[in-house]
DNA sequence: CAGCATCCTCCATGATACTG
DNA sequence: CAGTATCATGGAGGATGCTG
């Protein structure tokens, strides 16, 4: 998985059969639109609770402990912008609405979950290294 | 809260064999711990171009175009806390120091850089996911 | 139930200046 | 070179109230 590649760039980041891009205005490649989904406080885990079977939007907030309405919302819609869920609406009364991944959704499912799992796999081992941290620089204020 | 939830929650990330660690105070069992780091704006970009090797203060801040002195510092800081990057001053005159991923941190650079594949094979899909959505959602505002 | 609209707060990030 | 210190700010996210 690492060809011989010299002076490779962060851009680069898949190895050489990637496209370097190399725009400075783009250095990232597109990778941060993802990320930024990704990343942002709720999506994976809205996200790896989908990959269970389709939900409903309360469903979906019971589940993903601690998000707002608001929140859920706009996840969800950014996640349905995207092409990752489908968002699903039955014209009955009281409305219903239901969410489920898409399969492009779902092929990002399965390397959230390894990361999810990596987390878990390896939360002692970082949690042991912040508290040696800590210990080793007082007062560093790093978070 | 329900204490006895036998409903299957977000935290049921892996699947079965997954420990559900159940703690409401916990919902993400930690995964947040690591999505945190993940989510950043700068994190991921360090972490690949320092899987390429071990690289000097101003040459990450070079290579991941955009970043700032600040934040570029805050960020290797917070990797060598987690210890996913390991911090090495050598006591020369000027000061030279290089970071270097761990091998923790090289185990992460997988998933990442898997993701960072993921997200240019699908960038294009993403794009016209999006392009239609807006087609579609005229002054939805959501971004 | 499934939202939308508002208001508000705080924190991550950026900009700038200075230092061993 | 490799930082630290300080100030400023935009936007993510929370709280609340209302609606079809």
């Amino acid at each position: 998985m690492s060809p011989g590649h010299t002076e490779v760039t962060v851009e680069a980041v898949g190895a050489a059969e990637l496209e370097p891009c190399g725009q400075p205005e783009h250095p990232d490649c597109g990778i941060r639109d993802v990320l930024d989904r990704v990343g942002d406080k709720w999506s994976v885990l809205v996200i790896v609770e989908l990959s269970n079977g389709p939900r409903r939007f309360r469903q979906l907030q019971r589940a993903v402990d601690g998000i707002s309405q608001r929140m859920l919302t706009l996840t969800v819609r950014r996640l349905e912008r995207d092409g990752l869920v489908l968002r699903t609406v039955y014209p009955t009364v009281p409305a219903q609405v239901d969410y489920r991944l898409t399969e492009t959704g779902a092929g990002l499912t399965h390397l959230v979950k390894a990361l999810a799992e990596w987390s878990l796999e390896h939360r002692d081992t970082i949690a042991r290294a912040r508290q040696s941290y800590d210990q080793e620089h007082p007062g560093s204020g790093i978070r």
